[in-house]
DNA sequence: GGATCTCATGTTTTT
DNA sequence: CATGAGATCC
């Protein structure tokens, strides 16, 4: 069958596997999204199972859209009825159809994002007269989202301490405000499926008799709900396939728990297990450091990963001193790669935390190389994004208090604290939502009420600026009621106070009104969906010419032929949050795992001796993770030319203290290790892919005085701790040198030149 | 009621 | 350091 042609055995026995519960194992880059599609192509061509009795899941938007893609290529047109998209579209759009079994909500809820959701909690603090500095909301936040994520509801909070007790009652109160709003969390999407269909045996019935089969994607990101709802709705037919690898589970911290693979083992005995272990994007020699890392990680299921590319250029680590000279060996690299023929758009930039990029960010504008930064702050999570969502939700649904709230006095209309207060008692003791509150207070001359003057004022002109769109909603575009609301509270007047910051804004909201126009025919319920569950990651277009800066985290999925990996250091690879955790540091191995893996031909791994955080800067070490990387695989400096110009400039005996001289040894130890490596790569290995530049960094001028001391008795010198100061005696000992310093001010010190940070006076 | 300041906070974040 | 929320001042 032509469908097959390309396929290795292994994937074609993952597509053709007869009915039932099948397991794909996939390696990084075994071509596991290509197994999903022509497995469901499979069951529509061959099987003749009809689209609309499958059901595919994704975990991004954009994994559900390019599967889409590749469908409509292998199948010529799209097919109809086929429920293809993430868990969330796919709960939304069955609890949307289901809105009449469902307890609490009516028809049109809404979906609230992480900020209103913060907002609720606060709510819920408040209400209950708990201080929100014993009980922070986000800590609250995360308690409940995490029981969401394990199907726990209020009632079954275990509520065995005090705080956990405290817990249980602002998560039953947040979901009761919840309600009231006719608002669901992300959480609430997929929790409220599940308890749905327990509920409602007859409606889960009918989803299980529809959705003959279902497909699952990354299923080692899966969490106990979502878990759940699959076996659930698979519990009929147990055609259930699923495609994961637990070494790229990184989203335990979100709930994710790669054991259910091992669960899906255990329920479904005769489930076909298939491994994918044919990598077809990466170098020998790049899957080799991978596997080194990853295969440090107990409790593995062994895959024995291989490709045909063998050989590879060695993955280059370099150190530098602190994080600038990180972002000048990236941007010295690229460039250099640009001579060789590779595009801006052939290479990514990766690092742990996002708060990284900005460096690499101004080194890349300093330069004048192009690129893009994936996620940083979201589109739709800015502020003045935000207020329009919230305008057009309370628009859309008169219960949403959280974006009323939000808009209640932005742009600034006069009502004040005590307004809003007195505002809150009144509306809720006449038992109406806010924003109809507000309407009447406008409508109705002979309400009772205790406003006046301007309060009055304020209020009911917000009343009627509200009846006036809500009348507009469904006989106009989305596009035209922003401008509409835009227009008549004076938003843009608002935004632009004569900052650049005011301007960008100003476009931001242009950009969002731009969206809404792009899709006229979408109602408002529509829009506000498409807006809550669609991220702008989604949308990231593809550019040739542009270097994608990401976190490993979003890095997943995707691949490019030259990856850059910054800031292995302890305490950010693996991150200082998880070094004292096993599991934790599991986790940080796989993600550096999913980075290495992501590349096609070649890797650069960058550390920083220094690196700022918060603002002050400190002594790094490299990452533990380095030192499982075999040294014959490996190839850079990271010695003899950095080591001189990284301690010259570094800190003093003091401060740095004994953590220095372990970094001596290490730095020791890994030059004497490179300088192995360079020889072996380079003497035995014929490598396919042309070597060029390896070392071409740049040395600092200070690395050219290799020997002899640099420092002279009777010198003056400053430092930065101690002043002005006289050299008494220097002499080279080992790889240093040893300097000793009167200071007027502090006495003797004996320093070692490369952490003194010594300026010459003369 | 609104502007200004201070202070705490700060991993990752497919939805 | 950089941001945002809450407190304080005008």
């Amino acid at each position: 069958m032509s469908l097959l042609e390309g396929l290795n055995e292994a994937q074609k026995a993952a597509v053709m596997a007869p009915p039932g519960p099948v397991l794909v194992l996939a390696g990084p880059g075994s071509g596991k999204t290509r197994v999903l599609t022509y497995r469901i192509a499979y069951l529509i061509e061959e099987l003749k199972i009809h689209p609309w009795e499958i059901m595919a899941v994704t975990f991004t938007n954009k994994a559900a859209r390019e599967m889409r893609q590749r469908l409509e290529t292998l199948l010529g047109e799209q097919p109809r009825g086929l429920s293809m998209g993430t868990f969330h579209a796919t709960c939304v759009r069955i609890l949307r159809r289901e809105t009449d079994n469902l307890l609490h909500y009516g028809r049109d809820f809404v979906i609230f994002d992480t900020a209103d959701q913060l907002q609720v909690v606060k709510q819920s603090l408040k209400d209950l007269n708990l201080d929100d500095k014993k009980f922070p909301a986000n800590k609250m936040l995360h308690n409940i989202s995490n029981a969401k994520n394990e199907l726990i509801t209020p009632e079954l909070y275990a509520a065995g301490n005090y705080i956990s007790e405290v817990t249980r009652r602002v998560y039953s109160h947040y979901q009761e405000l919840l309600w009231a709003n006719n608002a669901m969390d992300f959480d609430d999407l997929l929790m409220n499926t599940v308890l749905l269909f327990e509920e409602r045996d007859d409606v889960l019935q009918k989803y299980q008799s529809r959705y003959q089969y279902i497909l699952v994607d990354e299923f080692q990101d899966t969490n106990t709900t979502q878990y759940t709802l699959l076996r659930m709705l698979a519990a009929k037919h147990s055609n259930l396939f699923v495609v994961g690898d637990s070494d790229q589970s990184i989203y335990k911290w979100r709930g994710a728990d790669f054991r259910n693979i091992q669960r899906f083992r255990e329920q479904f005995p005769d489930a076909q297990q298939i491994l994918l272990e044919q990598n077809y994007r990466s170098t020998q020699i790049i899957l080799d450091v991978a596997k080194s890392v990853i295969k440090r990680n107990p409790n593995r299921v062994h895959k024995e990963l291989f490709t045909m590319r063998t050989g590879g250029v060695p993955v280059v680590i370099r150190e530098a001193y602190n994080e600038h000279e990180e972002a000048e060996f990236v941007l010295d690299k690229i460039a250099n790669l640009m001579l060789e023929g590779y595009s801006g758009g052939d290479m990514a930039v990766m690092y742990r935390t996002n708060a990284q990029s900005r460096v690499l960010e101004e080194n890349f504008l300093r330069v004048g190389l192009p690129y893009r930064v994936v996620g940083a702050t979201e589109f739709y999570k800015r502020r003045e994004v935000k207020d329009i969502i919230a305008y057009l939700r309370v628009v859309h649904n008169l219960a949403d208090s959280v974006s009323f709230n939000r808009v209640f006095n932005v742009p600034p209309r006069g009502i004040g604290a005590k307004t809003r207060e007195n505002f809150t008692t009144w509306s809720s003791a006449m038992g109406w939502q806010p924003a109809e509150a507000v309407m009447r207070l406008a409508l109705d001359p002979d309400l009772k009420h205790t406003f006046s003057g301007r309060a009055l004022n304020a209020l009911s002109h917000f009343g009627q600026l509200l009846d006036v769109w809500t009348a507009l909603v469904g006989k106009v575009t989305v596009a035209e009621l922003i401008d509409v609301i835009v227009e008549q509270v004076g938003y843009r007047n608002y935004l632009e106070d004569g900052t650049t910051e005011g301007e960008e804004r100003w476009a931001n909201v242009l950009e969002f009104r731009g969206a809404a126009a792009e899709n006229p025919e979408l109602t408002l319920a529509e829009f506000l969906e498409q807006v809550a569950l669609v991220s702008e990651t989604d949308n990231l277009e593809e550019s040739a010419n542009a270097t994608t800066l990401l976190t490993l985290h979003a890095a997943k999925g995707l691949e490019f032929p030259i990856v850059f990996l910054t800031g292995l250091e302890d305490g950010l690879l693996p991150h200082s949050r998880s070094l004292d955790d096993g599991e934790e540091l599991a986790e940080e191995r796989r993600l550096l795992y999913v980075g290495i893996t992501r590349a096609m031909d070649r890797v650069y791994i960058s550390h920083a001796f220094r690196r700022s955080f918060y603002g002050d800067s400190s002594v790094s070490t490299p990452s533990r993770f380095l030192s499982d990387i075999p040294l014959e695989l490996t190839e850079g400096n990271t010695a003899s030319i950095r080591r001189r110009n990284s301690i010259s400039r570094a800190s003093t005996w003091s401060e740095s203290g004994i953590r220095s001289e372990g970094w001596h040894q290490t730095r020791r130890r890994s030059w004497e290790e490179s300088q192995e490596s360079q020889s072996a790569a380079l003497g035995q290995k014929p490598l396919p892919v042309p070597r060029t530049e390896l070392d071409d960094y740049q040395e600092d001028p200070l690395d050219k005085r290799k020997s002899g001391p640099q420092y002279q008795t009777g010198q003056r010198v400053r430092h930065a701790r101690f002043g002005e100061g006289t050299v008494i005696e220097s002499k080279v000992t080992g790889n240093d040198e040893e300097v000793t310093v009167a200071f007027p001010g502090d006495g003797i010190k004996r320093l070692a030149a490369s952490f003194a940070n010594l300026e010459l006076l003369d």
